[in-house]
DNA sequence: GGCCAATTGAAAATTATTTTCATTTAACTA
DNA sequence: TAGTTAAATGAAAATAATTTTCAATTGGCC
């Protein structure tokens, strides 16, 4: 299955899965595909819907799959909404945090690591030993900022 | 219902809710003595476990919608686990982050915010008003590191 | 002690997630 | 380009997680 014209994040994803011995099926490319259109972050229901649109009848837990693998890979991150559930978007493999806008929840890059600079020294007196920290910004994005203003 | 011996986190939910004119019922105050005894992050399983010891049979539903409620009050603080669940934790109310520990998921706090203190510029030239936000750290406490070593 | 709105329990309903296994397919090889 | 094979998928069942409903109970206040 190749598609005519395929963005970047697919191209990317193809090459990690290949690095790994994993097959580049359609249907991830698909969830590639849907994530990068949408530009959001979406659950795991509006993925599997997206990629239906695309492929026609795909099973949930190919979707289930997918994620959780794409995860591990570093292709996809998971993210909190807003609300209090979780969804997923693209990542880019390297280390670097977003921002979910609480109205559409379309996700934007956080480029510095606020933590990354940070004094450890409070937190190793308790003896506490850093391996590894979650973090995820809340707000508004422009266009949303601006359709509530107007 | 009244306890002999109440620990402050006790009292202070006590307070929370009557603020709210909400009622302490043994129920709920089952849930903070639970998590404050623990001294972890809890999944739900294990609070309504833990309360069931407490005050015999209660419904999962209650400890549900306790959680609820008391996340929205502050009393509790819902956090990621290493493995990919969630649970919860007590929390005082202030802005405070914590640090779960990924052997024992043990909780502790980490009283520096590091996202107060930044730059938002970055951030903002993309149009972007940060409103909140979730940070969590992983890592090793003192113990289950000493226990690793040996 | 009695009142009343808030809360609970129990069970059903709903939703989310995982497992199983027979069938299909991508990637490699000849 | 066809054949081979391990990896991946789909469909359905199984399991787990969460929410809803409503009658019965209870805490806080008078």
């Amino acid at each position: 299955m190749l598609k005519d014209f395929e963005c970047k994040q697919e191209s990317y994803a193809r090459e990690v899965l290949r690095g790994k011995g994993l097959k580049s099926t359609a249907q991830r490319l698909a969830v590639v595909h849907v994530l990068h259109t949408s530009g959001k972050s979406l659950s795991v229901g509006e993925i599997h819907d997206g990629v239906k649109d695309v492929l026609g009848a795909v099973g949930l837990a190919t979707i289930y799959r997918t994620l959780e693998m794409f995860e591990d890979l570093g292709i996809v991150q998971r993210l909190h909404f807003p609300g209090g559930g979780y969804g997923y978007a693209l990542s880019r493999g390297e280390h670097a945090h977003h921002m979910v806008c609480v109205d559409c929840r379309g996700v934007f890059d956080f480029p510095e690591c606020p933590v990354e600079n940070l004094d450890y020294a409070s937190v190793e007196k308790q003896g506490f030993r850093v391996m590894n920290h979650f973090i995820q910004l809340f707000g508004q994005c422009v266009e949303c900022r601006e359709q509530i203003a107007s």
